[in-house]
DNA sequence: CCGCTTTATCCGATATACGGATACGCTATT
DNA sequence: AATAGCGTATCCGTATATCGGATAAAGCGG
């Protein structure tokens, strides 16, 4: 079946197809950085096409590739206009404050974090010395279903966005992660009834993590906070206690901070 | 003159024009989000087509718009796709657990930067409680010209690509940015002879900084250290001279780290 | 040394994106 | 309140820039 089509499912209008595909691009190395003919497998465009992209890319500094194994992987220019991102996030802005308190408070990895597409990516992220994170604090997101982050902001979605999310693909990168949708439907039931979500070893062996959502003033939740330690510290109920109470009230002041008021 | 096309100065072969001309607003919205006709201007590009384009990369989630003010500004999914930047960066890599003891050591910002264009961006930061920066951690960087680290990664960089930076505009931060061609020259003369930067309030008004730079293998400044703190802290001598020996051995052990060796 | 995979470049046909012009909506102004 | 003016949205014919098959070159492994 080599190169069929059948991948066509680019939403609806066929309107500016370079620049589409140029942004799909980009956005597959940066999910999977590798050789030319990958990404042109796995996107389904001719080799030729292709290669002209990924040269306009590279010379534009968005892209890089490694001169020895041709690999390519997302360049420093593409670093520097994400981060024009954060400068102006209301939500983080919000949330600094108290999130450097409850980093100061414990011993745990401090991260707030919000939905793009299928993907929890963080937005801040603070980790105490012993660092329990182990890749490179940002630059790795992980689907809605693994950890209680995604599962947060998952289940304060609307139902239609649960479903779009559900029948897409639930991989498992860890024996213990969720990946029956059924199962997770139960669990997102449960966080929303609690107002927390926690989950243990479901995105590293050896690390848990609680979160909470963050809302804004239109009752939206638009992100979550979320405390990562070892797995080790979930044995000990007092201390769970002692973080959920400070998740909740960092998730808390940081929704009041955005003009969110208690009551739905 | 509505809209001449003198501006047509794109680099050298006119090629995929369309996707060139996406990034280019994307980069612009980066450093001015704003109106619509204002990307159009800035850019000399008809409005009709930034109409599409803006839709398109829209719709992408690559930028957003305040549905009140039409304002544009890049969106969450760029924020995603440059964070994979980071996900391999060696210098940062290697960079990282010296530059985390230097945070626990003083009581100044610590950051690692680097260059890309005529900027300085930055790759780390970690500021102890007490705030110097005022925009929020990334988000913000400096033309090369402004602030140590920026003078330190062009005093390390070709005769050819210094006089490059120097034709261009030099902007003024505050009224103690050096804006001089001539002045800088010397300046990072004295950089590279010593081996180090220091700046007081050339970027903001109550600060000053100390950077170092950070070699490769291949004897290459691949980036700086750079420590930020209050200018009042620049007037005791010891404290200085405490700064300037942890940066010197933070950037040293980094570039040891990365296969330098001592020896031009 | 020779095949095989990966990368680079050509070139003509055609669909695609360009941009002038026109229409709409909103805010500021008198 | 009515109007002027600016910013935004959309249309459509034309020219041109882009597509992709094919071919050539370059690495890589046996």
């Amino acid at each position: 079946m080599a190169a069929t089509k059948e991948s066509a499912k680019q939403d609806k209008a066929p309107a500016l197809k370079g620049v589409r595909r140029s942004l799909q691009v980009l956005e597959y190395i940066a999910l999977n950085p590798g050789r030319a003919t990958d990404v042109a497998e796995g996107l389904g465009v001719s080799w030729a096409t292709l290669h002209r992209t990924l040269s306009e890319l590279e010379q534009g500094g968005f892209i890089e590739r490694d001169a020895d194994s041709n690999r390519y992987s997302i360049g420093a220019r593409m670093w520097f206009i994400g981060t024009a991102y954060l400068a102006d996030h209301k939500v983080l802005e919000a949330a600094r404050p108290y999130l450097d308190d409850a980093a100061e408070a414990g011993d745990y990895t401090v991260q707030l974090v919000e939905r793009s597409g299928r993907l929890a990516v963080t937005l801040y992220s603070y980790q105490t010395t012993g660092e329990v994170i182990t890749k490179s604090t940002y630059g790795y997101h992980f689907p809605l279903h693994c950890g209680s982050k995604g599962q947060v902001l998952l289940a304060y979605s609307s139902e239609q966005e649960i479903d779009a999310f559900l029948a897409g693909p639930l991989e498992s990168l860890t024996p213990d992660t969720v990946t029956e949708a059924k199962e997770l439907r139960q669990i997102l039931k449960e966080i929303k009834s609690q107002g927390y979500g926690q989950t243990i070893g479901d995105v590293q062996h050896f690390t848990g993590s609680l979160s909470a959502p963050v809302f804004d003033r239109a009752q939206q939740a638009v992100g979550a906070v979320c405390f990562i330690t070892k797995r080790s510290a979930f044995r000990d109920d007092a201390t769970v206690e002692r973080m959920l109470e400070t998740l909740l009230r960092t998730a808390h002041s940081t929704s009041l901070a955005l003009g969110w008021r208690p009551g739905a």
